[in-house]
DNA sequence: TCTGGGGTCCTAGGACCC
DNA sequence: TCTGGGGTCCTAGGACCC
């Protein structure tokens, strides 16, 4: 029997820093230090009463033996691939689901207790393994048990598992559509399971029934190898404080998300055909906006400009906004633009506006990408984005913050 | 849990066309 | 023109996940 396997690192962030750092070991880690809330905890802080969220002032108060640490998403994103690539030893198809979780397709029981062998000894921390006829049971099978578990659902046992399990606790059910399922009745995984398929198709999503199918042990859920598919947007959003209503600081928080986006985008080879921007109000509604580009763009200027001639639009006066968000969207990888076959010398008439200026534009932020690198993050912005860098919850001017030349305010 | 950041997918309704 | 039915494409916004 083929099996579905799915592989959950355990805290995995606190697990981290405690490989890297054996000093850690046995201790009360938790992650998050520069949120001011705990990311993640290891499960010595866990038994102590901390939790996901927790402010690090409280922690420090009531539990001065934990350790807080800031989170290095880079060494947790190292770790990620060590365990995709430990996993692929033994499957031919792992899908990378996030940084602490993957998928694969395994052939028997013995294979799945090998890989979480190999994990655990050559990464130094523990991970929970499920097996099951289908994804969204080897979810169930993983969360079974944690941490260090290792559970198998066989497909006549499933009655077993889902009688246990709260409808909100399945992969794929929130809080809305939980209250929604509870109302008709169905409390349990058990209970969903055992209403006819006539009756979700009448009464509940696509979703639903996908899940239906699922729980009862008929693949829906394909494990992909996550090669196959681009990202299908890159966002960067920020949330300040204090909340504004200045839309000048909008504009410059934007900005640094704009900048941050089209980094992101120049690093994957990516260029974006829409852009999306929204600023999010103290209430958390969202006040959106939405365009294509004249042509796809992975730098900031042209961005920046029709965020300035549409912001007038989407900011309302007096109201007080907490974030904005930029997402770059309908992404296509640099290799598949379409050269202009109209530039400079040719007798017929340019293509889309500024092919060669757009050029070099990229390479000039090609070259800002190399001084990053070699100088740190941040060492270059643009003039716009200033106003956004904050220092003790302070916006600070723009001289304070000035080690390197700026590329001019965006007109 | 009074709420951070980065994602994906689905659906209802409008615009537009025949 | 006062008016049916159907298809497609797009957008806003919701819900969910880690």
């Amino acid at each position: 029997m083929t099996w579905i396997l799915h592989i959950d690192g355990d805290s995995f962030f606190a697990s981290v820093e405690m490989s890297l750092n054996p000093a850690l070991k046995g201790r009360a880690v938790v992650t998050g230090h520069e949120r001011g809330i705990a990311t993640a905890m290891s499960k010595e802080a866990k038994a102590l009463g901390i939790h996901r969220g927790m402010p690090v002032y409280q922690i420090k108060k009531l539990y001065p033996q934990a350790i807080i640490v800031r989170s290095d998403y880079h060494n947790y994103s190292i770790f990620a691939h060590r365990m995709y690539n430990i996993v692929r030893r033994y499957a031919g198809k792992v899908e990378e689901y996030s940084i602490d979780e993957c998928f694969a397709r395994v052939e028997d029981i013995e294979t799945a207790w090998k890989v979480k062998s190999d994990l655990q000894k050559e990464l130094g921390m523990t991970f929970s393994l499920g097996l099951g006829p289908t994804k969204v049971i080897a979810k169930v099978a993983s969360k079974w048990n944690k941490p260090d578990g290792f559970t198998v659902i066989e497909p006549d046992k499933l009655e077993g598992f889902l009688r246990d399990m709260q409808i909100g606790q399945i992969w794929g059910i929130g809080p809305q559509t939980a209250h929604h399922l509870q109302r008709l009745n169905i409390k349990t995984a058990l209970d969903f399971i055992q209403r006819s398929e006539d009756w979700i198709r009448g009464n509940l999503g696509k979703r639903e029934l996908e899940l239906w199918h699922e729980l009862r042990g008929t693949p829906v859920y394909h494990v992909h190898t996550s090669h196959d598919d681009l990202p299908g947007s890159i966002q960067h959003t920020r949330t300040f404080n204090p909340p504004t209503t200045d839309k000048k600081i909008l504009f410059s928080e934007l900005s640094k998300n704009v900048e941050g986006a089209c980094a992101k985008a120049r690093a994957d080879k990516l260029l974006a055909r829409k852009v999306y921007y929204f600023l999010k109000t103290q209430e958390f509604r969202y006040h959106r906006f939405e365009m294509a580009l004249p042509e796809p763009l992975q730098t900031p200027n042209e961005i920046l400009n029709l965020i300035k001639e549409t912001l007038g639009e989407v900011h309302k006066a007096g109201v007080v906004y907490r974030a904005t968000g930029v997402a770059l969207n309908d992404l296509i990888p640099e290799a598949y633009e379409q050269k202009s076959l109209f530039q400079e010398g040719s007798a017929c008439p340019p293509g889309p506006a500024g092919g060669v200026k757009n050029e070099k534009k990229r390479e000039i932020f090609k070259t800002i990408d190399r001084l990053e690198r070699k100088y740190g993050a941040h060492s270059i912005i643009l003039g716009s984005s200033m106003r956004a860098l904050t220092k003790k919850g302070e916006r600070v001017g723009f001289h304070k913050r000035f080690n390197l030349p700026f590329m001019g305010e965006v007109v």
